[in-house]
DNA sequence: GTGGTAAGTTGGATTTTCCAACTTACCAGT
DNA sequence: ACTGGTAAGTTGGAAAATCCAACTTACCAC
């Protein structure tokens, strides 16, 4: 009997930023650093692997290439929804670190419009609980090696 | 003036898991998968690199490496409260591919407590409204190079 | 003419990852 | 007793990814 992974969307996101550099690149963009130069430094990334990550990124949609000066041509990397949509995620982890890793004073901290520092939690869109592990069950998923 | 990368909770974050291979290892460990041999073939990854991964988890906090059997002797390994706190990244990255990357159903589906199928959202603690990208702010960063 | 900035590209060294085969130790069936 | 299977790795060598410093092109500012 033949053995494949499992299939998997996190598997299939990981295809396309899980490789090193990415979400900190996307990172920086977020934050609003939009040139290479820039990401280079504030990622610490080789320009090299910074030039195939922002080159991925574009062909995968999360960025788009936008030229702003034309002599001598100068780009800026700007999200699209797709790209922007992974802010969640990027916000997400930022939490898990802060609170498990990083452990001092937060070194990024976000406002959000209501007012308040923000704090992101995960909640179930249903009834808007937050999401404990305890409280899930797995209704379906691909199962590459029957018991 | 001396340049250094930007510190951050992201970087700080896939600093652990932030390597090929981890997070897969992790969404095995949380769909129940707790073996090294059933973790291989789940996820893809070759042997040697998983020893490596597990004995980083282990090491970083995120698993713990538990003896089932003495003769001959056979491990598993179970999330600890850091780990399961990296549940909502993982359910976070899911929900992104789904809705971008695969866009086929769903591979993987979990119900929530509640009775409904689980759609996780990030919401702002303190008012309660999902998080929208555009209505984040930078409040504090680290700005390892002044403009 | 000199220095600086931006966005890369290049060559070669280093590090990671991959892969298949091997190991140890037990158990189950014939 | 022998054969096959399972579990959890370990090993050696090849392949791929990453790192690093230097180079390039084209402009602008002094």
């Amino acid at each position: 009997m033949p053995h494949r992974p499992r299939q998997c969307s996190i598997a299939d996101a990981l295809s396309i930023v899980g490789e090193r550099w990415s979400l900190l690149t996307l990172r920086e963009v977020f934050l609003g650093v939009r040139r290479f130069d820039r990401i280079a430094r504030n990622t610490g990334a080789s320009r090299d692997i910074l030039t195939a990550r922002l080159t991925k990124l574009v062909e995968t949609g999360l960025l788009e290439k936008k030229q702003y000066e034309t002599h001598p041509p100068r780009y800026e990397y700007v999200p699209t929804e797709t790209g922007q949509a992974l802010h969640s995620v990027l916000l997400s982890l930022m939490d898990w670190g802060d609170r498990y890793i990083t452990r001092t004073d937060p070194p990024t901290v976000w406002a959000h419009d209501c007012g308040a520092t923000l704090r992101p939690v995960m909640v179930c869109e249903h009834c808007r609980e937050p999401v404990r592990p305890e409280e899930l069950t797995v209704v379906r998923v691909d199962q590459p090696n029957p018991e």
